[in-house]
This record gives C-alpha cells, sequence and structure tokens, in this order.
DNA sequence: AAGTTGCACTTAATCGATTAAGCTTTTATA
DNA sequence: TATAAAAGCTTAATCGATTAAGTGCAACTT
C-alpha cells in the first residue's frame, strides 16, 4: 500500500488539495469550508489512513517541530536521564527530540551541529565540550535558537540551564570537615570547562575557610585515561605518609572508578576515609557505605532547557538567560 | 543571516540550480559539467556556507536517511548503551538516529511509531512492548523496514536480533546448582514477552534437569508495582521455612532491587545466598560480593541490527531473518 | 556538405503540504 | 432591485533539491 498524500483524498473526495489541507489542519473556520465537505474529508483521511508527510510540511512551513539534543555521553546515566526527561517534557509540546553523541570530542559536535541543522531542527539543546565555543558562537550567528546545559561559556552570551557547581561543591566539601576529615583530596578532571573550575573552586573555598587546603590534594584527571589516572591518583591520596582521609568526587564517573579503586586497596569507607560524590548513583545504595552525594535536580534541568529553548523558538529574539539550579546534598547514603 | 540555498549559489554564479545540484552531489562526470564551473560552484559553496536542506532533499528522493530507535526506557543503562552502539554504527553509513521511549507503553509506542513514520524515518530498529504486535504488524504491512531488537514476536515473521535468553538463564542457573545451591528462587516479570518465557524456561529446565525444581520458588514480578513486589518476593524466599540459598535474577532492574533488599534483610552473598543476575552492571564491581552475571554482547546486537536494517533498506526485500547472539557468564565478579 | 556524436549546460516537472489570492454562488443590506 | 458581503471552494505559487529530457553548439565523420 502505498502512502497516502492530501491529492489521494481531494481525489477521492473530489475537492482539491487546499481544502483538504484546511479541513485536517482544522481551518475551516478561517478557510469557510462547509460542514458536509469536511466531515467527508475527515472520513476519508480517517480511512484511507492518511498520514501527513512531515518532510513536506516542514519544507513549507519552515519549521520541523525537531529539537536536537547534543549530549557527550548517552551511556553516562546522568545525560541518559537528562534525555529521558527532555524527551517526555518537549513531546508535550509536539517535539520530537533527536539525541545525538558527541562522546566529549569537539570535532564530532561540530559534525553532529551541521547534520543536525541541515535536517532543520528547529533548535538546540547542548551539552558543549571543553572547546566547542567555535562551534557554538557560529551556531548562534547562523540564527539557531540554543540552549546549554550542564555547562556553559562565560564569553558568549547564550541561554544555559547549570546547577550551581559552586555551591554544591563547597557544601559538599563542607560536610566532610564537619564530619572531621582533615586531610581532604579532591579527584576532578582536568579541563576548563567552567563547570569543573566551578567545582574546584567550591571545594578549595571551603578548605581555605577551614584553614585546611593543600593544594597537592587536588588530583587531575585527562580524560583520555581516566581508568589510569584515577588508580594513580588514589593510590597516592590513599598511601601517602599522611593517608587522605576524606575524598571529593567532582563527577559521577569519577566517583564510581575511585571508590572501586579505595575498596581494592581494602580500604573501609567511612572508617578509614570518608568520600562525596558528584551526582546520584544507583550503586551507591547498593553497599552498606555511607556515600553521601550531591543530586542534581535533572527533571527540572531538562524541564527549563526545553521550556526557554522553546520561547526562543517562538519569540524570535533571544534574550539571553543565565538559569542556575540548586543541587541536594544527599547525607543519608 | 539568510539560509542559503542552491538558487543563490545558482545566482551567483551564474548557472542553473541543475548544475550546482550536479555538481555538488559529485555528479559532474554523468552530468557532464565541465572543470571550471564546478570549480566556481564549489568554491561558491563554501564561501557562502552552503548546507543542504535535508527536508527538501529527503521530500523529492524519498528518503530520509533518518532510521527511528524506539526502546523501552533509555533511562536503562542496558538500552543506553544499546542506543550509544546503534548510533555510532549507523553513523558511518550516514544515518541519523532519532532515539524514542516508550516506557513499555503499547499505546505510545503506537503514538511514537505514527510520529516517526510522518517524519519519514526509513526504518525502525524497536525494543517492543508485550502487546506491541498489532502496531508492528501494521508498520509492517505498510513497508517499512523494521528490525526488533532485544524481544520478538514467535508469531510474526519479521527481523529480528535477539540473545538466546534461554541458554543464558540455563547457564546461569546451572552455575548457582553447581555452587551447592539446593534451593534456588527466580525473580521475574510476570508477562508474556517471549524473551522472557525464554529465560523462564532456562531456569526451569536447569532445576529440572537437577531434580531440585519447585514451582513455587519462582517470583513474578508485575511491572507496574516492582518495586514493592521484588521486596515481597525476596522476603518471601530468604525468610521462609527453608530459606532459599541462591536467587537468579531474571533483569538488570530487578538485580539491583533485589539484590538491594538481600542486603537490608542482612543476608551475607555468598555465604547465606548465592546470586547470579541477568545483564551486566557496574555497581557489581562496587561491592566485594562475588556476583556473576550474564553479559549481553550489546555492541554486536546493535551493529547487527544496524545492519540488517541497512540491507532491508537498501533491497526493499525483507526476508525476515532470526539472529540469535550468545551472551557470556561472567563469573569472577 | 550533411549528418552524427559529444559536450556543457538548462528547462521544467516533481516530491507533498501550505496559503494568499481569486472566482462563483448564495445571502444580506439598502 | 441593485449592490455589497459572506460563504465555499479552487488556483497556483511556494518551500529546496533532484533528475529525466531537452537545447545549442562545436567537433568529427563520411
Amino acid at each position: 500500500m502505498a502512502k497516502i498524500s492530501l491529492k489521494d483524498i481531494a481525489e477521492k473526495v473530489g475537492v482539491s488539495t487546499a481544502t483538504v489541507s484546511l479541513v485536517l489542519n482544522g481551518k475551516e473556520k478561517t478557510g469557510r469550508i462547509g460542514k458536509e465537505i469536511a466531515e467527508k474529508i475527515r472520513l476519508a483521511a480517517k480511512e484511507m489512513n492518511y498520514e501527513p508527510n512531515n518532510l513536506a510540511r516542514g519544507l513549507r512551513i519552515g519549521r520541523s517541530n525537531t529539537i536536537a539534543l547534543i549530549v557527550a555521553d548517552i551511556s553516562n546515566t546522568f545525560f541518559a536521564n537528562l534525555a529521558f526527561h527532555i524527551q517526555e517534557y518537549a513531546e508535550k509540546f509536539g517535539y520530537t527530540v533527536i539525541i545525538t553523541n558527541t562522546n566529549e570530542s569537539t570535532e564530532k559536535m561540530g559534525k553532529v551541529i551541521a547534520t543536525l541543522k541541515s535536517r532543520q531542527v528547529d533548535g538546540f539543546i547542548i551539552v558543549p565540550t571543553e572547546e566547542g565555543e567555535k562551534y557554538i558562537g557560529e551556531l548562534q550567528k547562523a540564527g539557531s535558537p540554543i540552549v546549554l546545559l550542564d555547562r556553559y561559556f562565560p564569553g558568549i552570551p547564550i541561554c544555559h540551564v547549570v546547577v550551581n557547581n559552586y555551591h554544591a561543591s563547597y557544601e559538599g566539601t563542607k560536610l566532610l570537615i564537619e564530619s572531621g576529615c582533615k586531610n581532604i583530596g579532591l579527584l576532578i578532571y582536568k579541563n576548563q570547562l567552567p563547570h569543573i573550575q566551578d567545582r574546584k573552586r567550591g571545594y578549595t573555598d571551603a578548605l581555605l575557610k577551614a584553614g585546611i587546603f593543600q593544594p597537592d590534594m587536588i588530583k587531575e584527571i585527562h580524560y583520555e585515561s581516566i581508568q589510569e589516572d584515577i588508580m594513580r591518583s588514589i593510590d597516592e591520596l590513599a598511601q601517602g605518609e599522611h593517608p587522605a582521609d576524606g575524598i571529593f568526587f567532582a563527577t559521577n564517573t569519577i566517583s564510581m572508578s575511585g571508590i572501586k579503586r579505595l575498596l581494592q586497596l581494602n580500604k573501609r569507607i567511612p572508617e578509614d576515609i570518608r568520600v562525596v560524590c558528584f551526582d546520584k548513583n544507583e550503586a551507591f545504595e547498593f553497599s552498606k557505605m555511607p556515600i553521601p552525594c550531591i543530586q542534581q535536580p535533572i527533571p527540572e534541568m531538562g524541564r527549563m532547557a526545553v521550556d526557554i529553548l522553546i520561547e526562543q523558538i517562538k519569540e524570535k529574539k533571544a534574550a539571553p538567560v543565565h538559569i542556575e539550579l540548586y543541587a541536594t546534598l544527599l547525607n543519608d547514603m
């Protein structure tokens, strides 16, 4: 059975495609189509199982009702959850979401943006890569509605939705201090992304205020050699002369590998060492160790991103907004 | 800056859009376009930052170079990983992947299929819901290329890629038996999906062969009340007169909650009770408990699905294939 | 010289839906 | 009764790219 088009319906009912289009789009009033004909058309459409061709529609009206979601890694729970909520919410407004990965590669982000642009998506929600300003800037110049999510570039005035990473990190570190830790390490990625820098500052400031900051307790992880770097860092922190009695893990991936390593070294949590992690993880409930963590408001982040993106799409005037949500420190784990 | 079209380039260079189209599609040979003009066109296209409109292109050539991936839950690691690999692989063939959730709702699957069809996707990779035969059947009748993934309907001759669930389950249960368990429970969803039934049969047959099958050791979980059902089931299995000394968990979601409950009941693994889980989970490496698990070949599943889908798209003749991969039992965890 | 062939493009139809503008016919108004 | 207004539909242009079928011209053949 070939695809049914407006034309097929028009022929069957004996009217023009214009009439059919008007009726099926609920514009009988403004199009002044008679009740009987309208009914006939609707019936025929149903009978023939008509489904509009959205490519044609999009081409004509200049919108595709599609938004692009570009994340760094869909297999990361945090992003997968974000994707889930964004999709659920966007659907309510009639938008289809195309999810794409960049694997933290700026080059890939460039390619992906080009592909999606040529698919005429109406807007972009992007978790940008570190060196990605260039592509994001170009995209903005080209007039595409954009919302950055989870990360942003202070230099570029562009809408973004993030959590207050500084605050979350500060509170997390404070918890370790209040638990009595004196020797607190940080495991964090080595990059210039502001959200990472914010987390670093949060940690640093909390320790400075307590008067126990030691620069060499900060261990930076390279994205290309995550596993080895984490192992080495944990080994250094946990097995030195003055071993750490607390560690703040700045991302979920780092947390997982870091804690695994601690367990391998037979460190007991919290007896030998305390930890606080960024991002909640199902695995934490899996052990009896207390693993306080910073829970990001994922559903809200997704919803806000969709809301302001749609606003941009509708309004066309893009007054950049900075939206900052607060994370929750979960201490009962 | 408005969008650049073929026409803009044509005007600038002083040729027809046909010429531009031929050149930019690399058909100068067959289109017999002069070298100089071709060069000029390519230059102009680059200068003007031309990006083809894929809606128009798709409308004209009847393909969108897009495939739809419909999964039950993108926030489930198993599906998120599948999605990741499918996307990576499909990209190599120039396909964009649209990922969508159904949340195990057949109604939603129907809606989602309609939406995607109207977006003219070239083919579907679907993890179908339990009662979804109807929609899948209709989709097939409409002539859409389809590959079912992870699950299938024995009644409908349609391409699918699955693991040998029976075998995996049999082996997993056998491991428990060989470890000395006499009283082995099963936690599994209550539904008629063949892959679930296969897992059940694998468990049953292994126990029958060992002569220790007891029907009431099978606990069925309702999807709508997962948490409560799992709790109750674990409580029944672990705390009865003859408490279970082994449990086979039939899915990753069930495993997580099930083991959490066992820990809450202060059961020691493996001293008090042994477990085997379907699907590998990062969390397992998190504890020192030995948790053998069945690892599905996710990348291969994804690749196979893409391969046979593309074949269908190209060939148009859809000889249904049944592709069965083998899972690996990981015992060193 | 007439016809054939090859080259370098152009014309124009097409995909399917939308919509401003136009054309009848009916109904309301003066 | 003449005229304006409203109702009910159709025409045709349009979105941007593709491509079969031309067109015109030079070169080559016999």
